[in-house]
DNA sequence: CAAATTTTTGACCGATTGGACAAACGTTAG
DNA sequence: CTAACGTTTGTCCAATCGGTCAAAAATTTG
């Protein structure tokens, strides 16, 4: 008894087969929203009837908020990283690295918190102005400081985050699209490299030609 | 009679009618993606009954697909001006702002064109790897003729395209999260031209010091 | 073993979904 | 005015939705 949000006790079983749910929401929820998905395919893609489903969650969005919690967790972890310590170009470098492996790694991940922010984010509004303000606004200030350094050109630290952000994830986002316009033989494995490759330039020099 | 698809002729009230339904699925459209909207939903943002909306468009893929179509036809219009007539670096610059714009004025455009790309593309992906492919490709090579020519730095011109459309679309896109991020003061009218400034020096020069 | 507990399932519920249809209502041309 | 045509609506339908419940099946505990 007691498998809601109050018990943190569980069985292995009830470990195990929240985790199989888990797996099968992300696939659902990543490719059709909240609205979109249904709890029958989720049942049907963790292999359980919509019942059984139901006895480890008891509501559709308590599955989604499971989801979302963890989410914000991991993805964030990056910018979090993001250290007053090393050289700064350095730190932006391996910044966008990371956010590029992460959208190579986990692109469902991606698409299920794009998906929230595109409806409006009615979910995680007050993390997004809490949480995720507050971190911003911290490594803008260390971002600024390395300006104030001269070590990185003086720029938006906000828009720069934001360009980060969305270059970064547009490979996870819109890989549908990224794949059909590279084409069969570009659109392979190696578009991340080639990604990242083009990223560095970007950020480094941008496109005025040297000379 | 023959208001579908077939049928060109349309009387003063058909053509007055469906641009309210499609205004009002546009709208829904855009914030809950096709399969998270209802027909009541568009019905009642037009403000007419159901069945009179099913009277115009005879099923609900029928608003969608009318919407997409129109839609790639203005979104794309941007890219086909990038000309090699003008300056390179120039032209380049123009296309950011124009794409920047876009995000600024028609927001509800790109959030339903980025539904559709987030879900998997399963109505415009034949779309996608034609036209759309044969466009960027087209454009990439004006770009890589810059690049010979000395006129912008050489990096990888299909990349290049996505990080515009990236950066320019995250605007409009996550618009809540920038919005939350900047706060009440940053996140105002004014966060568009913050953005025009930033992704101006950002293609031009990067970040790397200048000296 | 047997009792207690946890897990699974089939049947079922009211609400909502996309859509059909005929009747009522407006409008327009002769 | 009136007949023809275009528009609107109330009613209805089968399918699907999220979710309940009691009973069966499996597992754990003593």
């Amino acid at each position: 008894m007691n498998i809601g949000t109050e018990a943190p006790r569980r069985t292995r079983i009830q470990q195990e087969k929240r985790e199989l749910i888990l797996e099968a929401a992300l696939e659902v929820f990543s490719t059709h929203g909240f609205r979109g998905s249904t709890i029958d395919q989720i049942a049907e893609a963790a292999g359980m009837s919509k019942p059984n489903l139901l006895y480890y969650f008891r509501r559709k969005e308590d599955i989604h908020e499971t989801l979302m919690e963890r989410l914000l967790e991991t993805w964030l972890a990056p910018l979090r990283e993001l250290d007053d310590i090393g050289d700064p170009m350095t730190e932006l470098r391996s910044y966008i690295r990371r956010k590029l492996e992460m959208a190579r790694d986990f692109p469902r991940e991606s698409r299920l918190f794009a998906n929230e922010i595109l409806q409006g984010a009615p979910r995680i509004m007050p993390l997004l102005a809490g949480e995720l303000k507050t971190l911003v606004d911290e490594k803008a200030a260390v971002i600024k400081g390395w300006m104030r350094a001269g070590k990185i050109a003086r720029t938006d630290p906000w828009h720069l985050i934001f360009s980060i952000w969305a270059t970064t994830q547009h490979y996870a986002d819109f890989d549908v699209q990224v794949r059909a316009v590279l084409g069969p033989n570009r659109g392979g494995d190696g578009r991340f490299e080639d990604a990242a490759r083009f990223l560095e330039q970007l950020f480094l020099d941008g496109l005025k030609p040297k000379g």
